[in-house]
DNA sequence: GCGGTGAGAATATGATCAAAATCGCCGCTG
DNA sequence: CAGCGGCGATTTTGATCATATTCTCACCGC
């Protein structure tokens, strides 16, 4: 009966350099660190309100995770991906996200269609007023909430990391262009759901890849000039 | 001239929690922790003989990596690969490395395969002798060796990922089995090499991949009996 | 069998030390 | 005399440690 004297959905106490952890990784994800952005440990204690040993910890953790570069003089910045890099995220993306779509579909069960048709529409909603950190948001939601139904926990630690890798140069092309250019290819997606059509499904996500990548190429090419 | 005064070969002093996390990451990578093992600070801390932040760190890492894994009641241990999760190790491993050696292929030289050819005498004296330990270090230098020089840092972050998850597993494989039933199918790769073949050396690199997890899988198979 | 209790291990803090970057000062050169 | 470049002190930041606190697990008595 102890378990709720803290009066929570949570039974168990988070350990504070999970939630630092998640906190720093949202702002990764979501274009609230710019590429090229130096973190500081002591700014971040000051930010977050934290101990020196949390913010330590989740900084190591998102450096493995690849959403954070080591500078050689100990410093860490958040890092900006080169067009070579590019190719690499576009191999990787393309051949796992779609492949673990295909898994997920089987067993995607009615409720699970539904959740996405309503993240999908959150999407649409952003997309309208122009809400850039909501459009990432819920866009992150609609592919981990499918990917995760694929029940493959290594393969989507992966995916994460690619994502953490791509989200601030995501967030620049939206900042450039706004939201109006961004891809809602989501809607042959949910179709390809409702169908239980797994091949159809990944075709979806990887033109959905497809065209977020080259938009962050087109940009990474215009901004060289 | 400052530079010299600590007499030494390296400019640059290496932190501890560096030196910590390499030497944590080859006991996992070369089998001298076994999964299931469990991984404590304290336990580290006296053993490597380090503060208690290094190894926290370390630890982390590791973590972030997939190569110890949290156990909920904040217990590290080394993971213990499941069928499942096998099936997701082959298809990244079957996926990302062929395609690495695929792009090292074109930028190898004449050196390069040299000192791969050396690696590889090195792996088969270790069969020879049934040295399981240099075994495991040589065959992971040819691998990345190689890939390295593909110059994809992204991929090869994965890849490693993917070697820290499957080491413990196969280091179990060949302390089952031995080293004489081990793989050696690196004189196809090598030649491959020296013709330039990039899709050879693909092929090459796939089959060896596939009788490695093969044999983990009859091992995993046969422990579940 | 069950709940309390204690040992041990992990988490988190703040202090301390060392390294790096920044900025200002000085001398040199054009 | 003004601008430039290098040198050194200051200050910011990272690395490490010792320690306090919290949590888990297992043992023991009821």
């Amino acid at each position: 009966m102890e378990k709720l004297i803290d009066g929570g959905v949570l039974p168990r106490k988070i350990p504070t350099h999970e939630v630092i952890y998640c906190r720093l990784r949202d702002m990764v994800l979501f274009g609230q660190l710019k590429p090229g952005q130096p973190v500081t440990i002591q700014g971040l204690t000051a930010q977050l309100d934290a101990g020196m040993t949390p913010v330590r910890e989740a900084i190591r953790r998102l450096t493995a995770e690849g959403a954070l570069t080591l500078q050689g003089n100990r410093r860490v910045c958040v890092p900006d991906v080169a067009l070579t890099q590019l190719e690499e995220l576009a191999f990787a993306r393309l051949t796992l996200e779609p492949h673990l779509a295909s898994i997920a579909c089987s067993s995607l069960k009615k409720s699970d269609i539904i959740r996405l048709e309503k993240i999908d529409s959150e999407i649409n909603r952003a997309i309208d007023t122009g809400d850039v950190q909501r459009y990432l948001m819920n866009n992150y939601r609609f592919h981990f909430d499918l990917y995760e139904q694929a029940q493959s926990p290594i393969l989507l630690a992966i995916v994460h990391s690619l994502w953490l890798r791509f989200g601030p140069s995501l967030r620049v092309v939206c900042g450039r262009f706004g939201t109006s250019s961004l891809p809602d290819r989501h809607e042959e997606a949910l179709a390809a759901m409702h169908a239980g059509d797994a091949a159809a499904l990944a075709r979806a996500v990887e033109q959905d890849i497809r065209q977020g990548i080259e938009q962050v190429r087109q940009s990474i090419a215009t901004a060289n000039v």
